[in-house]
RNA sequence: GCGAGAGUGGCGGAAUUGGUAGACGCGCCAGAUUUAGGAUCUGGUGCCUUCGGGCGUAAGGGUUCAAGUCCCUUCUCUCGCACCA
């Protein structure tokens, strides 16, 4: 379709950079701290299906920046690796009996190289993978110290486990059927088992993941999600003793100004002492909900099933601040896995306890009442979930609720019925799987009691096994490797002891990779702390909000561990992030196998070359929303670059060039400055293709006006940069020439257009000199014919005159 | 349901502190080139119009000389969370 031999260009420059290692940084003292920054993308996993359009969106935003950066005289670390375990590899191993680490390692080249062919100025010397056992020995290294800091944890957890595959699933591996839940593959019963695993104790940093968010320069939305996500919530924990005297349930609640309130108590169907309070009547019928709740999946027990559901155990409780006896109910909407599993049931005040209240038939008293109509008799229709006046609550009554929250508080810790509580939605992370591919856990069990494996003998390698199917237990494959698995236990004793054989989540390599590419090569420590020093923190992180929350909490977390063991500087990572959009379909649909519309990065590479690639994806709009694909589009930015080309082969002149256009080179300059380092990449293209228009007008090619555009348009189309700075009798690389600078009395026009107003709308305009006083302007409107028919016979009541801008002429 | 964000031509999207709405690109139209390809160049292109002008930034109201931009009400869409006591 073109004259420009991008393909051609594109290899040139790549085998250049890659020869001469242009993008190669060290830690040079001389450079200061203020002029060093820190890029980071999200490293990719290394899938079997390549590069997606959407990894060269953030890509190329944070390669501009760089070059941008480089240009104007920083110090530019941005590094790329692979995120390379992961569960892809290992059920392509158990179907095919390939090696994850084949396939993984072959993915790998193929991004590799799909990566160069869009000429990223990655200093490939930094390259890491979390699956090398030189990187995930330092990822066991971390793990050492979280178990030191008493931050892990062996826990039995009910885990998705199916018979038949002999496997511990995934939530989203398992699909709800009218059989009750099934595994997707091969459609197998299957049930929750509790399984022993690792934790983290990810809840003890909860405040400080909270606050720390506050510091941090990230979209208010992801900060949002962060914070819903660790769910803090204040209240009481309060003690309802067992009827019969045998025990006591204890409840989290944030209104114990409602504890008068509270009529009946409802525990989680898998609760402890669901057994002890559920009397010989009622057995049946709770055994029978119980067996229901344990198949019914995570998302029927919220979706689907909205009206509620529940048994009487026959048990009761005593409230603490009445001591009336309160039925014991057990049900599905109340969840083990907050709280304390159980809750006291205020039906005239929430909104779920009054719906399951109605449902059975059970006590509903209003306890707090409005605040200009303080009825205490006044009937509920419906709960009433918000703050007001207490009644019917013994001495408390007329509090209102927020005064009534401490009094409480403080009454039941002096009596010894209840304390001040803090909780949080946020759980401890299950840090454990029981799969092949993945970082061992470093610990030993000697006969029941873990010990860690020393530093000296990481990294726990993965064995070779015979295949990767899982053991048929539940356990990992790695239980079935004898010669592995049976070892010394490190303590010394030499008694006989086994290897863990759970292996870390995915989430584990990418915690801390941004760290190991500062010093990737270090075999006595994860990064050696001046290295930290030089460049830490990350000062810009791009990637896509799938990780809003689980990657991004999960790094901080270990950050603030590290952090607090004195391993980093600082104790956030990442001060600065910005989420690209999505990539959306031909017509704004989702990009999909099934639909047929996706978009290989290759392909568009080969035909239309990467820097059209790279310019299109930062044209078609704002890095951060959502846009969909264009091939027209694409196009349309191959066509300017194409006119580009062909105007670096016109013979340049060195003449001085007509001022009109020095003004817009300007214009250009300070345009094409301010959006790059906004990173608002469309306006600044959108600036160099109103340049490269004007000069397309123009017979003569000025070296004065196109060695700057060529500087301004090398970090956006790189290969073509290159090309053409050497075609002016430059050397290469343009990548390490001074950005050029703007003169700003040059970017202001001498003679300006004045929009001529009558009452608001818009009459006549004028040519005036930039500056006029508002006088002149109002009275060169006054003089204009077309704004005279508008005023003539009309009384002017008021002119406003803004300089360069208008004058509105307001007449009655 | 709750939280966040967004509604501008046929389409993607531009518009400092309120001051020419629709930059730039796609598409479309016309002309020029006579061109083996999804070519190139120049110009035009919000809607309506009795050619005076009128109307236009989701809808309605308000503030102002002036509103895409500020305020109120409503609607729609996208994303996230979703019985968290």
């Amino acid at each position: 379709m073109s004259k420009y031999p991008f393909s051609e260009i594109e290899k040139r420059w790549q085998r250049f950079w890659d020869e001469n290692n242009t993008f190669r940084v060290t830690e040079d003292p001389s450079v200061p701290p203020e002029k060093r920054r820190y890029v980071l993308d999200m490293f990719p996993y290394p899938s079997a299906a390549g590069l997606h359009v959407g990894h060269p969106e953030g890509y190329t935003a944070t390669d501009i920046y760089c070059r941008f950066l480089r240009m104007r005289g920083y110090a530019v670390l941005h590094p790329m690796g692979f995120d390379s375990f992961g569960l892809p590899a290992e059920t392509y191993a158990i179907q095919t009996g390939t090696h994850p680490r084949t396939t993984t390692e072959a993915n790998i080249t193929r991004f590799r190289e799909q990566i160069k062919s869009l000429g990223f100025s990655y200093d490939w010397e930094r390259e890491v993978s979390t699956h090398d056992p030189d990187y995930y020995r330092w990822t066991q290294w971390i793990f050492l110290r979280l178990w030191e800091k008493g931050l892990a944890y062996v826990d039995e957890v009910p885990v998705w486990y199916c018979e038949a595959l002999g496997t511990v699933l995934a939530n989203e591996e398992v699909i709800s059927t009218p059989d009750g839940p099934r595994s997707e593959r091969g459609n197998h019963p299957v049930e929750r088992r509790p399984v022993r695993q690792w934790m983290l104790r990810i809840t003890a940093y909860a405040d400080r993941l909270l606050e720390g968010l506050e510091r941090l320069d990230w979209p208010e939305s992801i900060k949002t999600m962060q914070r819903n996500w660790i769910g803090r919530s204040e209240g009481a924990q309060v003690r309802f003793p067992l009827a019969d005297g045998s025990g006591e349930i204890e409840v989290f609640t944030t209104r114990p100004d409602t504890l008068f309130g509270a009529t009946y108590m409802v525990l989680a169907p898998e609760h402890p002492l669901v057994d002890r309070l559920t009397t010989n009547e009622n057995r049946a019928a709770v055994e029978e909900y119980r067996t229901k709740a344990k198949l019914k999946s995570d998302m029927e027990r919220t979706e689907l099933s909205r009206e509620k559901t529940g048994v009487f155990t026959g048990g009761y409780a005593v409230n603490p601040v009445n001591d009336e006896q309160i039925p014991v109910w057990i049900s599905d909407y109340v969840l083990v896995s907050y709280g304390t599993g159980a809750i006291m049931a205020v039906p005239g005040h929430d909104e779920r306890d009054f719906e399951f209240a109605q449902a059975f038939g059970l006590p509903i008293v209003r306890v707090v009442a409005p605040v200009d109509t303080p009825d205490p008799t006044a009937a509920l229709t419906e709960a009433m979930p918000e703050p007001g006046i207490a009644v019917n609550s013994g001495p408390f009554d007329g509090l209102q609720t927020d005064e009534f929250k401490q009094r409480i508080i403080a009454w039941m810790e002096e009596r010894g019925k209840g304390t001040r509580a803090v909780n949080y939605k946020l759980r401890d992370w299950i840090f454990s799987r029981q799969r092949y591919w993945g970082e061992p856990v470093p610990m030993i069990d000697c006969g029941g009691e873990f010990v860690p494996v020393p530093d000296a003998d990481l990294p726990v390698r993965l064995p070779e096994v015979e295949n990767y199917k899982p053991s048929g237990t539940g356990e990992s494959p790695l239980a079935q490797v004898d010669e592995w698995l049976y070892t010394e236990c490190p303590d010394g004793s030499g008694r006989k002891a086994k290897r863990e054989t759970n292996t870390m989540p995915q989430w584990a390599g990418s915690c801390w990779y941004y760290l190991r590419f500062l010093d990737p090569g270090n075999d006595r420590e994860p990064a050696a702390r001046e290295k930290i020093d030089y460049w830490m923190p990350v000062d810009l992180y791009v990637g896509g909000t799938e990780h809003a929350v689980l990657h991004l909490l999960y790094a901080r977390f270990w950050h603030k561990v590290l952090y607090d063991i004195g391993v980093v500087n600082t104790d956030e990572p990442f001060t600065r992030l910005v989420n690209q959009g999505m990539i959306l379909g031909e017509g704004g649909v989702k990009m999909s196998k099934s639909l047929g519309n996706v978009i290989n990065p290759d392909d568009i590479v080969a035909e239309f070359g990467a820097d059209s690639m790279r310019m299109y994806e930062m044209f078609m709009g704002p890095l951060e929303i959502a846009k969909p694909w264009s091939t027209n589009g694409l196009a349309g930015v191959h066509r300017f670059l194409d006119r580009v080309y062909r105007l670096s082969e016109r013979t340049v002149v060195d003449d001085a060039p007509p001022g009109e256009l020095v003004r817009l080179l300007h214009k250009t300059i300070k345009k094409v400055t301010e959006d790059t380092d906004s990173l608002a990449f469309n306006t600044a293209i959108a600036q160099m293709m109103i340049f490269v228009n004007e000069l397309f007008k123009v017979e003569t090619h000025h070296r004065a006006l196109w060695e700057p555009f060529v500087l301004l348009l090398s970090p956006y189309a790189p290969h073509l940069g290159e090309e053409l700075w050497t075609k002016l009798g430059h050397e290469p690389s343009v990548s390490s020439v001074d950005w050029p600078v703007y003169d700003p009395a040059l970017t202001i026009d001498e003679e300006v257009t004045i929009v001529l107003q009558v009452n608001g709308k818009v009459r006549s305009r004028i040519r005036a000199t930039a500056g006029s006083s508002p006088e002149d302007l109002e009275r060169l409107a006054r003089e204009d014919a077309r704004i005279r028919e508008w005023t003539d016979q009309k009384e002017v009541v008021k002119v406003i005159s803004v300089p360069d801008k208008l004058v509105n002429i307001v007449v009655r």
